[in-house]
DNA sequence: CACAAGACTGCAACCGATTGCAGACTCACC
DNA sequence: GGTGAGTCTGCAATCGGTTGCAGTCTTGTG
């Protein structure tokens, strides 16, 4: 069994408040003192329990993390960013997967709330009141979503949208489709705002293929109909549709980059393995779980919570040029 | 704020030990007065506080889930494996990333037991006296892993191996090469073993390239090594290091599986997207984290915990044929 | 040498739950 | 109507910590 506050204090010869002191307020207790209950607590290998504690001062030290999918790549560079961010400030991490299970998410949410300071829901698909109802009981941060007078760390996805048509257009692409994701993704439909201002501005034109499944599955589906549209480019919603789209092309013999050029979004680490390799934007997926933690904590310690909710994060997003974009020298193909 | 049990007591006119009995005992509890509790419960939307629950009976209903490394696929699964079984359960798991790092891993596995029933370690890079140690103050399961007295679900690397060599042999190939993982890899020395055996036992010459990080990069630093052995195929201590390995061959103009075949080890996601796509010894990742829960909280209700140590489950891998796997038609490559 | 100020430390209450124990109440039966 | 059995519910202790308050012990000063 592990040791408790009382053990120590026993055998530091103390009582358990000079323990609890000793430990966590140094500087209070006499400097012999506490070096006797320091020697007693590492002996023993005493941990406080930090549930305990919680029940007293009201933080835990523990975060709640909600995703999706672990199976989607974009999401354990997240977690894996919020794992760091947190370990750093000695904030210990519960993970909840929803299997894309909108409804799960609330019941989720509130069954850990009561053991977590907080909480970083990524991606959630769960409605925009539903949001707005959990963030009413626990301090929320959300991740890749924006739900008013919540705080939330996003990816500029107009920004990337417009480098990677900026990319294309200059290698003479004048066609461009869009493969996009599901239909209630938040950031799907954002990208596309990016694609139809950044399309409208260079003279281009954008031809969008409708919604599928952010999957390599959901790319191969998708994959005849873009080049069906005739566009000499294609944008996916993300990298695993885009490697699924590449398969079902070259299953269909056609040449990347030279029958078609291929843009995906995320960088997630197959991007750079795919053949051709993927020109895709990448979004600081680890950073965005980073800085969630920071906000999360900076709103915790505010005494004034709301001052701080304005200060959003929008995090850019970055070309990152491969091997599956190029010239634009066919015509469309019929 | 959340509400407590007080809450839902004063609501429903009754005493907090009613509230508790009327949630967790129904039957012992007047039916009118827990309808009466139900109801006052369910609109302060109450959810018991695990953690004092635990601080008394010593359950939490909270797991433990250290892994090395998120961003290899290979433990998404099984956390998702655990995650799944573990909701199916009520439990909520806690999760660590310990970035490969050995020392942290135990640091980590202290300050999470306290607010943990028990723990799993997934692949852990730990010494075993370190394991030994944690498992003595708190209730261990291992993934991967084999450690004299602790329960562990493991991968049967012999069997895979068998028969990642049984195919080859069958294709031709007499002289196979292995790009085997980290040194201080269990499962490396493992798959190794089962390896050798079956090479011996069909007359094959096997031949150890060394050891090699457990990456696409490790692959791309393996593959021309495994070239100069002048084996005819390639086993690689994962899908991974495969997948590196087929980029180097490609690169250097050597076809896949013409002029060598390669067999990973895992299957994961991006197996089956790789170009060729890859022959692997699919591992049931997803199931393990199953298997892991239920041994954990199987363990913690036995009465006498020894019982269970004993019963650890092997889990079979499966020979998945894709296209980087083929007849041994050339001599090998001088 | 007495006394006050300051530095430490311990006592006890508290957080949100659970549970053994005993008191209160209902009801049936003699 | 009194008594006993049985059912239900509340009291109070408990878990592992934290913290306000008060008591003790030093130490310095007049």
């Amino acid at each position: 069994m592990a040791a408790t506050i009382r053990d120590v204090a026993r055998l530091a010869g103390v009582s358990p408040s000079t323990v609890s002191r000793a430990l966590s307020m140094p500087g209070v207790v006499n400097a012999t003192t506490r070096a006797r209950v320091q020697a007693a607590a590492d002996r023993l290998g005493y941990e406080p329990n930090r549930a305990a504690r919680g029940l007293i001062t009201g933080r835990t030290g523990n975060i709640g993390l909600v995703v999706p999918d672990l199976a989607n790549p974009f999401f354990p560079s997240v977690v894996k960013g919020v794992q760091a961010r947190a370990r750093a400030s000695d904030v210990a991490v519960f993970l909840a997967d929803t299997d894309e299970d909108a409804r799960a998410e609330a019941g989720l949410v509130r069954a850990l709330a009561k053991q977590v300071d907080g909480m970083i829901l990524c991606s959630p698909r769960a409605s925009q009141e539903d949001l707005a109802a959990i963030a009413q009981e626990t301090t929320v941060v959300l991740v890749n979503r924006l739900v008013e007078g919540i705080a939330a760390v996003t990816f500029d996805n107009e920004g990337g949208m417009r480098q990677a048509v900026a990319h294309l257009v200059a290698l003479g692409h004048r066609k461009i489709a869009w493969v996009g994701g599901p239909q209630t993704s938040w950031s799907s439909a954002h990208r596309i705002l990016g694609l139809t201002a950044a399309a409208r501005d260079s003279g281009a034109e954008l031809i969008e293929v409708g919604h599928f499944a952010p999957t390599y599955d959901g790319g191969m589906a998708a994959a005849d109909q873009a080049v069906a549209t005739g566009a000499t480019a294609v944008v996916t919603y993300n990298d695993l549709v885009a490697i699924g789209l590449l398969a079902r092309l070259h299953a269909r013999g056609i040449s990347v980059p030279d029958d078609l050029s291929v843009v995906g979004v995320d960088d997630i680490a197959m991007s750079r393995m795919s053949r051709p390799a993927l020109t895709t934007v990448r979004l600081p997926k680890q950073r965005a779980g980073e800085i969630a933690v920071e906000l999360l904590l900076a709103v915790l310690d505010a005494p004034d919570p709301d001052t701080i909710v304005g200060s959003r994060g929008s995090l850019p997003g970055e070309l990152i040029v491969r091997d599956s974009t190029g010239v634009a020298h066919r015509q469309a193909r019929p």
